[in-house]
DNA sequence: TCCAGCCTTGCATGCGGATGCAAAGCTTGA
DNA sequence: TCAAGCTTTGCATCCGCATGCAAGGCTGGA
C-alpha cells in the first residue's frame, strides 16, 4: 500500500520548500505565480492533498463537529440529518453522529464527542447540565437544538413550539372543535413538553375547555396505547393534537380502525413534524411543518460566532414554523363560513 | 478558554517523562506500578484526556470510519446508522456520514471521505469502478453493502436479496396466487435490481407466469405512480411486490383509496426492508426483514481484517433475511389447507 | 558476591503541516 | 542609479503523542 504523497515529496517535486507548498494550500499564504503553478502542477502529478490530521494538529482545530440526535425511527431526522451533514462539508467540515436512546440522556454522547476533540457540538437531545459545563469548560460552543439550555455560554434555536399551538388553537377553534386531548410524549422531553404547554395555554386563552392530557411512548406505538387508554370516552372529544406525527398516526389508526370513527368529520386530528409518512394519501395528516434547514443553518452559525467572540451574550434564535392543513382537520373554508349565520362562529 | 491538559502537563505533575505518560495510556506501554499510579493520579487531577488528533498523526490512522448512505426517508436506515454508530463506538471508533441523493452517485461522497482520511468505507449507495479504485489505492478497506462491487479489493456483505423471493413466490403460490406485478426503483439502484431478478426467476421456477415489471422512483410516491399507470388492469392482478416498503406502502393506498381493492382478498402486497411504517395497524405488510446489525458488524469485521491482511481474496458474504408475514398476505393455514381437496394446490 | 537478562525509563525523533522571523528578491519613485 | 518598502521564500519550530534505542535499575541464579 502506498503512502500518500505529503508536502515535503510535493515540495521537493517542485524544488521549493515546504512551507511554500503550505502556503500554496492555505487561503492567505503568499506565493508567487510562478511558484504556485510549479507546485499546484508537482501536487497534481502526485495526487497530494493536504492530510487533515496534521493539519487539525498543528491549527488546533479538528474540523469535525458533532451531532447529538434521539433515535425515533418515525421522526423526520433522516432530513435533518442531510441538513447538518451539507450546511458542515459547505466549509469543508465533517460531522460525528451520536445516536442516544429516547430514554437515556445524552450525557455519554456529549462525552464521546469531547473526547474527539470535535470543534463544536449540536445538540438536539436532552442533556445534564454537567454535560453542558464540560463542553463549555473545554471550550467547545454547545448550540441546543429545539431544547432549553439552563447553562451559561449556551446557544438554542428552537421552533417556536409552544407559539405555533395559536394557530393549530384557532384552527379548531374554527371548525368548531371545543374538547380536545393532547398526546405527548412525556419523561424529559422537552420538545413535546413545550408544545404541551403551548397548547394548554392556547385553549385557555381561546377559550376552550381544558384538554386532557395523555403521556405514552413518543412512538406510533404510543399514540395507539395513549388512545386505547381513553376507552369509549373518545366519542365526547372533538380533536386529538399529538406531540409528534409519529403518535397522531398511532392514534388516527385506533380511531378508525379500533373505533370506526370518521377522521376529520367525528374526530380531527394534528401531528407535529411534517413527516413524510404523515403525508401518505391514507394519512394526509395535518401537522407543523419546523425549517429543519434553517434550524441547522443558525446553529451552525452560532456555533461559529461563538469561537469568535467567546464571552458574548446566550442567544435564543427561534426559526419560524408553519401549520400546514391537510384532510386531518377540517378548517370551514371561506365559502362554507359564508353559509353560516354571521355571529355562529361565537 | 483554557487550554486542555497534554500529557507533558501530566508528566510535569507526575515528576516523570512524556514517554511514560504515553506508556500508561498505551495498552502495550510498558511502566511500574509506582509510575502507573502517579500518572494516572496526575491524569485525574488534570482532566488529561489524550489528544486523539496527535495520536492520529502519530499512529497514521484516523479511527473514523466512514459511511456512504443513500437518503431515503421511508428506509430504515435510521435503524442502520444506530447499528453502524454503536458497533464502531465500541472500538473507539467514529463514524463520518455521508448522504447521497437517490439519483446520485457517491463518488463525491467517497473522495471526500478519503480527504478527510478515514480507516475504513462502507458504502451502502452505488458507485463507480474508479471511486472504488481510489479507495483500494489510498489502502482506504472499502465494504459495499447490499452492493455489487467489480472491483478487486473490494468486500460487499449482501442480503441474499435475490434468493429470498423464493421463499416470497412460495408464499403467493401457496396463496393461490398467479398473476403478480414487481414494483422497482429503476436506475442504477442495485438492491432493486437484484431484487427483481430474484422474482422474476422464482416465479419462473416456480411455473408462474412471467411477472409485469414496472420501474419508478424507489418512494411512497413512485409505488403510488407505478400502480396508477397500470390502469384498470390492475383488476387482472393477483399479487403486488414492491423492491421496499415505501413503494408497497403507496402501493396500498392506490390500490385500497383509488380502485376500492380489498387487501388480501382481492390482491395481495409484499414489501421489503420491515421497515416500521409497514409494521402500522393500517397496513401490516408483510415484508422482507433484513439483520442490519449482523450486516453491519460484518462489514466492520472485513475491513478490520482488510487491514491486517491486505492482500487475501475479496470476500462476499451474505447475511440472512427473512420473510415476515403479515396481513397483506394470506398463505392458507394448515388447517384452511385441510379443508381443500388434495391435489388442489397444483 | 557477581553477572546475565529482563523491566523501566528518558532521550530523541517522527508523524505532516502552519507560521513567525529574517533574509532575499522585487517594485517603485526620486 | 539607488534606497525605501513591499512581496516572496526558506529556516526553524511548534502542535501532542508514539516509539526505537540505549542507559539504568532490578531480579535471580550460580
Amino acid at each position: 500500500m502506498d503512502k500518500r504523497a505529503t508536502s515535503y515529496d510535493v515540495a521537493r517535486l517542485a524544488g521549493v520548500s515546504q512551507s511554500a507548498v503550505s502556503r500554496v494550500f492555505s487561503p492567505n499564504g503568499s506565493a508567487s505565480k510562478t511558484t504556485r503553478e510549479r507546485v499546484l502542477a508537482a501536487a497534481h502529478e502526485l495526487g497530494f492533498v493536504p492530510n487533515p490530521i496534521a493539519k487539525s494538529l498543528s491549527l488546533g482545530r479538528s474540523r469535525l463537529a458533532g451531532l447529538v440526535v434521539t433515535q425515533y425511527a418515525q421522526q423526520n431526522y433522516p432530513l435533518a440529518l442531510k441538513s447538518a451533514v451539507d450546511l458542515m462539508s459547505e466549509t469543508g467540515d465533517a460531522l460525528l453522529i451520536q445516536i442516544v436512546d429516547p430514554t437515556d440522556m445524552g450525557d455519554a454522547a456529549i462525552r464521546q464527542l469531547l473526547e474527539k476533540r470535535v470543534d463544536m457540538i449540536l445538540c438536539a437531545a436532552s442533556i445534564s447540565r454537567e454535560a453542558a459545563v464540560h463542553c463549555t469548560d473545554a471550550g467547545v460552543p454547545l448550540v441546543m437544538i429545539n431544547r432549553q439550555s439552563e447553562c451559561a455560554g449556551v446557544d438554542a434555536v428552537c421552533s417556536p413550539n409552544d407559539a405555533i399551538m395559536h394557530d393549530v388553537v384557532d384552527m379548531l377553534h374554527a371548525s368548531g372543535a371545543r374538547h380536545c386531548v393532547f398526546l405527548g410524549g412525556g419523561g424529559n422531553n422537552w420538545v413535546s413538553a413545550e408544545r404541551c404547554r403551548g397548547f394548554v395555554e392556547a385553549c385557555t386563552a381561546k377559550g376552550l375547555p381544558e384538554p386532557i392530557v395523555l403521556e405514552d411512548a413518543f412512538t406510533y406505538n404510543g399514540g395507539q396505547s395513549a388512545i386505547r387508554a381513553l376507552g369509549a370516552s373518545v366519542t365526547n372529544l372533538d380533536a386529538v393534537v399529538a406531540a409528534n406525527d409519529a403518535m397522531a398516526i398511532g392514534a388516527m389508526d385506533v380511531l378508525r380502525l379500533d373505533f370506526g370513527l370518521n377522521i376529520p368529520d367525528d374526530i380531527q386530528v394534528v401531528g407535529h413534524d411534517d413527516t413524510e409518512t404523515g403525508r401518505f394519501q391514507s394519512y394526509q395528516l395535518t401537522s407543523v411543518r419546523q425549517n429543519m434547514l434553517g434550524i441547522f443553518a443558525k446553529a451552525i452559525e452560532l456555533a461559529v460566532s461563538r469561537r469568535n467572540e467567546y464571552r458574548r451574550p446566550d442567544a435564543k434564535i427561534t426559526v419560524k414554523n408553519e401549520l400546514v392543513e391537510r384532510t386531518t382537520t377540517a378548517r370551514p373554508t371561506a365559502s362554507a363560513r359564508d353559509r353560516l349565520a354571521p355571529g355562529t362562529e361565537e
